[in-house]
DNA sequence: TACCCGCGTTCGTCAAACCGAACAAACAGA
DNA sequence: TCTGTTTGTTCGGTTTGACGAACGCGGGTA
């Protein structure tokens, strides 16, 4: 299951109208401003029509407003992902999921995954951007982390951090290993 | 205020094949597993081509990416966050104790904590500073946790996250639970 | 060697996003 | 009332994004 908690043509019509009498401008005159035809903004605002990035942008940039509003739906005073809901991330080789629990804001990223894997299987990962750091929590079981050439062992409630920028390796030793992982990326 | 000074076009060609290998997927699996032509996919990673908004949508859910993130520009920040050893917060009132893993550089924090804490007592916390998010997976046990107003339940593997600017509670509902707690400021 | 996958690219076609203009409705001032 | 302006809508025409097929390439296997 776990799609995105995505409406995403609705959310646009929406959005757009709702920055649009925000910033006082009609639709006119964004259109103008932003340097797309009125009609095109119409159809957009009455939900009709599937817009192009440029087109979206040019609208983002008129308004005063990041980009990110108006495609992602208002924020929620509490935002729950249960237990194996949420965007997943699957390897085909290793017995090993992810999930995506929270991405940073636009120029920030730090995400939050939970981890879930099985014995018998290691993840083996890349070197990722430079200078990102990883930092794992373990919840549950038992694991084995950190860059290949000097893993370390730990177990529930231990914590490690190492850097994600040289390859390195998620590996369960015992069943029902599950942990939580937050990245960081500069 | 030039919110967004960045030509979209490039950065989302970038970000594609980023976030593709990252995945691990070959340009064919990627986009049948988007539903979209490979050729489209082919196109737009090359730098040729402006998506409609659900061509976009529809990749960010097969790569299990944000949609922002396949938009905003990968931003170069250079900084250095070292893990740091923390101090051991303990509450005089409540029976709950956090420890302080990973601290951000002194303007931009972004902590992670471990927390404790056994049932029959509450942790109430005033409001941190503005625009602060707070986000918890439950690693072992049962609390209920987010603003006083309208808190949730979590179990283990749950996650919720919430605004820290508003006042709000950590409450355990079974013995030995344990979570992990990422603060961000800005 | 020959064969057969899967990889990513290029090309021709079609639907649709975008445009410009024309449109009805609401309001202002003379 | 008449004219001018501004509102947002709808209507053909053009541009272009998305599709599917065909292509060349490289790595296995018989």
């Amino acid at each position: 299951m776990a799609t995105e908690p995505a409406p995403p043509l609705a959310t646009i019509a929406a959005a757009l109208r709702r920055e649009r009498d925000r910033a006082g401008l009609s639709l006119t005159e964004l259109a103008r401003r932003a340097g797309i035809a009125k009609s095109t903004l119409s159809q957009l605002e009455s939900g009709a029509g599937n817009p192009s990035v440029e087109t979206l942008w040019a609208l983002g940039v008129a308004l005063g407003v990041p980009f990110s509003r108006l495609v992602e739906p208002p924020v929620a005073a509490v935002r729950v992902v249960r237990a194996g809901e949420g965007p997943r991330i699957r390897s085909e080789h290793a017995d090993f999921s992810a999930t995506l629990l929270a991405a940073g804001a636009p120029h920030t990223r730090r995400d939050v995954y939970v981890m879930e894997l099985e014995p018998g299987a290691v993840r083996v990962a890349e070197a990722h951007t430079p200078r990102s750091v990883e930092h794992v929590v373990v919840a549950a079981g038992r694991m084995r982390v950190g860059p290949e050439t000097d893993p370390v062992e730990l177990g529930p409630g231990d914590y490690a951090t190492f850097p994600g920028d040289i390859p390195h390796r998620y590996e369960a030793l015992a069943p029902g290993t599950f942990a939580v992982l937050v990245m960081e990326h500069p």
